[in-house]
DNA sequence: TGTTAGCAGTTAAGGCAGGTGAGTGCTAAA
DNA sequence: TTTAGCACTCACCTGCCTTAACTGCTAACA
């Protein structure tokens, strides 16, 4: 949605939301005039803010206040007045000298970056644990537990271990292991995508039609990795933060997001759209209406291991965030990494 | 801290207790008056309520208003007054078929109980993953990451799966494994608890002075264990669920819970006091003062494997509470999930 | 001596009136 | 097209009053 605003009409926007961000009190027209055009007239301002608010832009909570960016005004906003600073080079520093040194360890590498972001931000982070996909396998085990159930451990390459029990029967430990070891020399260097294609070809190939072992064996892995790759893991911190925004005073948009952030699930859909398409998102207004107000907005990127997209992670907080401080944060510690997994 | 109360006295402060956590208001005399001890005119009453004000179990909000107890107050109602009821019929028949329904796979089972506690109760829940110690040993693996790590993988009996990352250089991906084969050989069916205690009794054998491939293994071993039996996990429930309770309608008492709920540390800390001994214990007034807060408490219990604690379980709540249907649920709830701890 | 009735005193809370200030829309002039 | 001026609106604060829920105290009572 485009609109048809004159320069002057967008910085007298990007001046009221400015102000609304730092201050969070409605902002009236004598102010903009004051502080941000000089040049310009209340009066004139006034005339602007009622031609902002007739497109939707701004809105009054009541007559005689000032006005408030609506969603569609910070939307607009983003799009098309805000200029994105660059991260200070301090907290890139710290940003790189923090991850770096957890470098190897992919799971202390993603509590890092979620730690980070909430910290600098001063905002809840919000992670999505890396889909196992694009990993390097390392190894697979099978344990067998008792009669019915059967322990599968699989090991990526970067140390991540993802545990998942299947059941079936009829199958001794030490054929379990014999399996175990069939898989892991056929399987030596792919990525766990891979695998799973090769076992998915292997299954209808000639050869697996004669030798029941082998069938088994490619049976029993494919049914753990189905099980392995199921739902993702999501971390959240920083939480307690949302309580230092003074706009959520109210009491029912504070249960509504202490709420959303118990909903896992809900969490997952939201951070995936982010997924589609590489580079920063920010969803706010409609695209948050799932969590019962729209007041938060989500500033999110995926991270990749080489193209290949794992999962995504960002910074949640109330609708008026610095936007400009936020979103090259955001895509500094996602490209961060990124370039950390592409090593493992 | 015994007080000497007659009988009216304390019939009097139950029914100051009971008003209070049904209504969340300060109770004044008419109402106990009318409402409890039709014998008494609020007169008399009064008279008691002054003196229990003196005895630090009641305090006025304000010099015209009803009473409130204290978290003293609380205490000695819980010691002296409460009677427990029993938990009725049909709760105790949902929580044994839920639980039942798990049973094989702990972490589904511990995922149950903490559930079953915070929607019965209708207040949070928190539990502490069990430490490891008693579980009984099935299988331990190292799988070298690369030059300076290996990881280490350790499975229980109950399919709980536990890994770690221990640093170690010299050491390759076969003799890896033949060590691994030897720690599995000889600990076979012990505790891990009992398996630590042989390592360490093996290392000052006089064999392992000679047998270098011997000393190496249960040195690793012995390291994997100490890393691995390092911080419990926490699980919290139902954190939603303080929005409901009408006294928090107070910002600050809301934003400590809530910061509570995320430091973990502190809850693990706090939670491994109830396991020192057996029984629910109920943690009010002082004991919650690290929270920044004296209105909140804990209704806690420890769980078993056998006679030896593994962790904790509990309900976290509004000092008003309605403790004698919560006590015995958390009480029941250990219990069940101890007596599946047993079976595995 | 313990219990009660009565009464004066305290306090929070709610309703109402009036004043203030921030901000608006509109109109007319520059 | 911009601006100044003006009347108007509304939230918010203040002070004032009333009401209701309590209490503590005292004196009378069984």
């Amino acid at each position: 949605m485009a609109y048809q605003l004159s320069e002057r009409d967008k910085s007298i926007l990007g001046a009221i939301i400015q102000e609304y961000v730092s201050t969070g009190e409605p902002v009236g027209s004598r102010i903009v005039s004051r502080k941000y055009m000089m040049a310009l007239s209340p009066a004139t301002v006034r005339n602007v803010m009622a031609d902002l608010e007739e497109l939707g832009l701004l809105y009054q909570p009541h007559i005689s206040a000032g006005r408030i960016p609506t969603p569609e005004g910070f939307r607009f906003y983003l799009s098309e007045i805000m200029q994105v600073k660059a991260l200070p080079k301090m907290e890139k520093g710290i940003i790189s000298r923090h991850m770096a040194r957890t470098a190897g360890d992919v799971r202390e590498t993603l509590h890092e970056a979620s730690h980070l972001l909430s910290q600098i931000s001063r905002n809840a982070s919000i992670l999505i644990m890396p889909r196992i996909d694009p990993f390097l396998f390392k190894r697979i085990d099978f344990v067998r537990l008792d009669d019915s159930r059967i322990l599968v451990i699989l090991v990526s390459k970067a140390g991540m271990v993802y545990n998942h029990i299947v059941h079936g029967e009829d199958i001794s430990q030490d054929l379990l292991v014999r399996y175990a070891n069939y898989l892991n020399e056929c399987s030596a260097d792919l990525s766990i995508h891979e695998m799973r294609d090769r076992l998915v070809r292997e299954m209808s190939s000639e050869k697996a039609r004669f030798d029941s072992m082998m069938k088994q064996a490619l049976s029993l892995g494919m049914t753990a990795l189905e099980g392995i790759a199921g739902s993702p893991d999501v971390y959240i911190q920083g939480k307690e933060s949302v309580f230092n925004s003074p706009d959520l005073a109210d009491f029912a948009r504070l249960r509504d997001i202490v709420t959303a952030f118990e909903d896992k699930g809900k969490m997952v859909r939201l951070l995936n759209r982010v997924l589609e398409d590489p580079g920063v998102k920010v969803l706010l207004g409609d695209d948050m209406e799932q969590f019962g107000t729209d007041h938060f907005s989500l500033v999110a990127s995926g991270y990749y291991r080489g193209e290949v997209p794992v999962g995504s992670l960002g910074v949640i907080g109330p609708i008026r965030m610095d936007y400009s401080r936020v979103i090259p944060l955001v895509g500094y510690v996602a490209k961060i990494l990124s370039d950390l997994l592409e090593d493992v």
